[in-house]
DNA sequence: ACCTCAAACATTTTT
DNA sequence: TGTTTGAGGT
């Protein structure tokens, strides 16, 4: 037997070893999925198989590149670069970037990341005159898209009497126009939406069965990881190009079908026996990861669920330690008694930063955590905040590369035409949008051909030539140079560059740090890429469809991670921490509606906790700071519904001393607030900060002419002091910064003699 | 056209 | 609490 095979078990080796036809494989959380997705691609290059025939989707780009890294370590890079790995959508744009001309979008079309499509929704409702507050962008955003994802156009919306009476409800009756409105305007930028990259894959390969019949031919094996988490669009595509030789493998578990927000359908995975009668299915059920406790934890958890694939997760790992559930009483308790234990841990059992995840149910819960982590100085990354990509001024640039690549990109000028200022303002550019809309042309046609219009004076017209020619200039150095080449000489003769330059303060500095650190980014592709594929063009490819997690650096190596438990879908860490169980937060408050939803979200409190190899650690605050007020809140039923064998419950960790007094302990017999009473515990929580920070003694001492010492802007002297005890503010000189103004209270000085 | 400041506003999860 | 929007001034 080959080595590979011999560390699978038994199932384990079936699924992989399984040559033709449909194959289902349901795993369990932590029973090796990734590894029989893995050993199965090397099992069909061994059997001879061209890994050009072999099309593996996996959920992010990152799952893509480690398992192409792995089969890479065993059959060389010759024949791994040849598969087809990523995710749905970047394979997809992929295939539509040879093949797009055929249903009227040029190959350089733009893909258009959240962001952009709000924008673009914000524009329309703006130009329909619509009240902003029915028409909220975001949700407009979100119901586009879930409908686009459930391959619903414009044209079957309006045919659609129960969707349409919907919005009749939600007094959002123009909804039907600004979809129509919103999908011309992407095609008239050449513009695609993550949504588009998959229903324009879809009517590719339904309107040209020759172009169907090729890719059938070209992936001759189909294997899908967490197909739990396809959507119908997703489905349809897979179904189509799988129908001539049915060598589809799905990966997936039901119990951690944790994306129907997005679309996803978990009856995907519960339908496949109908689409696929004569498949093969095999149960993944040992698991490798977790300690006994957690697993039958986690049992006791999904068992409460009434839609599920039967399975019994088992381990032969050790029991292992109990699970802790702490309440704290605020969430900065719970971000200290976080730092704290991990500090503990790490000090006792030589555990690194890195063997620590904390996960949480939304984003902002992240702050309180990151304060304590800091203040005990342990380092951590952060995913699901700003990724690299979405930071202003890395967008601003790649604003100017986009309309270099494709100067119909209407959302990308916007952004610039008038960043560094040109004095081209926002009547200008409603007048163009006007015009634009009314030729049914583009902004950037408007432009060019701006002579033909006697709408706009000449000194706009002057200002408008000029931006003409620079992105003119931009174009054809895009096309004749290297993406390195190109891009330097676009942020310079933009004013990009100087603009950022001459931002001196602390936050003008590291943004452009930001656009060096990029630029270094293009300058490493080109190196590493063939001389014709070394175009900004190719740079910028799928830059739309990268995260946070896919920009990660070396930096980055031994951290504690900060992570939403969506995010942590897939990953596993030694220690973990499921933070702020309390109800309306985890379950959400949005999700505690219907069954179905609160399904979800015990799905995804399942992942959560199978994310622990070692231990696991579960808490809740029965305080919470939201929208600049304390909340009270109660424990989350999940914790009630996990069986009491596993679980050691404290109101304190036992391991470390917290600093607050008793008075501060949650009350239970007044579970309900009155307003009076959240208003004493504010004054009383806020002192406690207070302590923390420097005390006003300090802050009064500052005079006129003193030098003192800011903790990013470095050493300045004082000009001018005003205003009284809490509102005593100074004007501060910094060298090579210039003056700022401070308020005392919060810019903590320090005194320098 | 652009700047500044105060008031209103918002908060699930993401390729 | 941090961010966005709108009014009003330059």
């Amino acid at each position: 037997m080959q080595k590979y095979l011999l560390d699978l078990n038994q199932e384990q080796r079936k699924a992989v070893m399984h040559k033709d036809g449909p194959l289902m494989v349901i795993a369990g959380a932590g029973s090796g999925k990734t590894r029989v997705l893995t050993h199965r691609i090397i099992y069909l290059l061994n059997e001879g198989i061209n890994p050009f025939n072999i099309l593996a989707l996996t959920f992010t780009n990152k799952a893509a590149k480690e398992m192409r890294s792995r089969i890479e370590n065993i059959v060389g890079d010759t024949v791994s670069k040849n598969l087809w790995m990523g995710t749905f959508h970047s394979v997809f744009s992929k295939i539509l970037r040879f093949e797009s001309e055929k249903i009227n979008y040029p190959k350089n079309f733009t893909i258009y990341d959240t962001e952009d499509s709000k924008n673009l929704i914000k524009s329309i409702i703006k130009e329909f005159n619509l009240d902003k507050d029915i028409y909220k962008t975001g949700l407009i955003r979100n119901r586009i898209s879930s409908l686009k994802n459930n391959f619903i156009s414009y044209n079957k919306y309006i045919e659609n009497n129960e969707l349409n009476l919907q919005d009749q409800i939600a007094k959002r009756t123009e909804f039907a126009r600004i979809y129509l409105a919103y999908q011309n305007r992407c095609h008239k930028a050449s513009a695609m939406d993550f949504d588009d990259l998959l229903i324009k894959t879809y009517e590719l390969l339904e309107l040209f069965p020759d172009l169907l019949k090729k890719y059938q031919e070209k992936f001759k094996y189909i294997l899908i990881d967490e197909y739990q988490d396809t959507n119908h669009i997703q489905y349809l595509i897979v179904k189509k190009l799988a129908s001539k030789f049915m060598n589809i493998c799905i990966v997936g578990d039901d119990a951690q079908s944790i994306y129907s927000f997005r679309g996803a359908n978990i009856k995907n995975i519960l339908n496949f026996k109908n689409d696929y009668p004569n498949y093969t299915s095999y149960k993944l059920e040992q698991n490798y990861r977790s300690s006994a406790t957690i697993v039958e934890a986690a049992n006791s958890i999904i068992k409460n669920n009434e839609q599920q694939i039967h399975k019994t997760v088992w381990t032969e790992n050790q029991k292992g330690e109990k699970i802790i559930v702490v309440k704290t009483t605020s969430d900065n308790e719970e971000g200290k008694l976080v730092a704290n234990t991990i500090s503990d841990i790490k000090m006792r059992k030589q555990a690194h930063n890195q063997d620590f995840a904390i996960l949480y149910r939304t984003n902002a819960q992240s702050r309180a955590l990151e304060e304590s982590l800091r203040k005990r100085n342990i380092p951590y990354k952060i995913y699901g905040g700003l990724s690299f990509y979405q930071r202003k001024e890395i967008k601003d640039l790649l604003a100017y590369f986009r309309l270099a690549i494709n100067p119909n990109d209407e959302e990308a000028l916007k952004r610039i035409i008038n960043y560094p200022r040109r004095g081209i303002g926002l009547s200008t550019l409603q007048n163009l949008s006007l015009i634009a809309n009314s030729n049914n042309t583009s902004i950037w046609e408007t432009i060019i051909n701006l002579d033909e219009n006697s709408q706009i004076n000449k000194g706009t017209k002057k200002k408008l030539n000029d931006f003409s020619i620079l992105i003119n200039e931009f174009i054809l150095k895009s096309k004749n140079k290297d993406a390195y080449y190109a891009s330097e000489e676009i942020a310079k003769q933009s004013g990009l560059f100087n603009e950022l330059y001459n931002d001196k303060s602390p936050e003008g500095v590291s943004r452009f740090e930001n656009i060096q650190e990029l630029l270094n980014g293009i300058k490493n592709f080109v190196e590493h890429s063939e001389e014709e594929s070394n175009k900004l063009e190719d740079f910028m490819q799928d830059v739309a469809l990268l995260t946070d997690q896919d920009t990660e650096n070396d930096k980055d190596f031994n951290k504690v991670t900060l992570m939403t438990v969506h995010a942590a879908k897939g990953l596993e860490f030694p220690y973990v921490f499921v933070v702020g169980l309390e109800e309306n937060m985890f379950p959400n408050i949005m999700s505690s509606e219907s069954q179905d939803s609160l399904e979800e979200e015990r799905r995804l409190f399942y992942v959560a906790v199978t994310r622990a190899a070692k231990r696991l650690f579960l808490s809740f605050a029965s305080t919470r700071f939201k929208w600049g007020q304390f909340i009270d809140s109660e424990k989350s039923r999940f914790i009630d519904e996990i069986d009491e064998r596993y679980l050691e419950k404290h109101e304190h960790y036992p391991s470390f001393e917290l600093k607050t007094s008793k008075k501060f302990v949650y009350n239970k017999k007044q579970p309900i607030v009155n307003k009076l009473q959240l208003n004493i515990k504010n004054r009383k929580l806020k002192k406690v900060t207070n302590i923390s920070n420097n005390d006003f003694s300090d802050t009064a001492k500052i005079q006129n002419g003193m030098n003192v010492k800011h903790s990013s802007f470095g050493i300045g002297k004082v000009i001018t002091i005003s205003g009284e005890g809490a509102n005593r503010k100074a004007t501060v000189f910094f060298k090579g910064i210039g003056q700022k103004n401070m308020l005392l209270k919060f810019a903590k000085l320090e005194i320098i003699k």
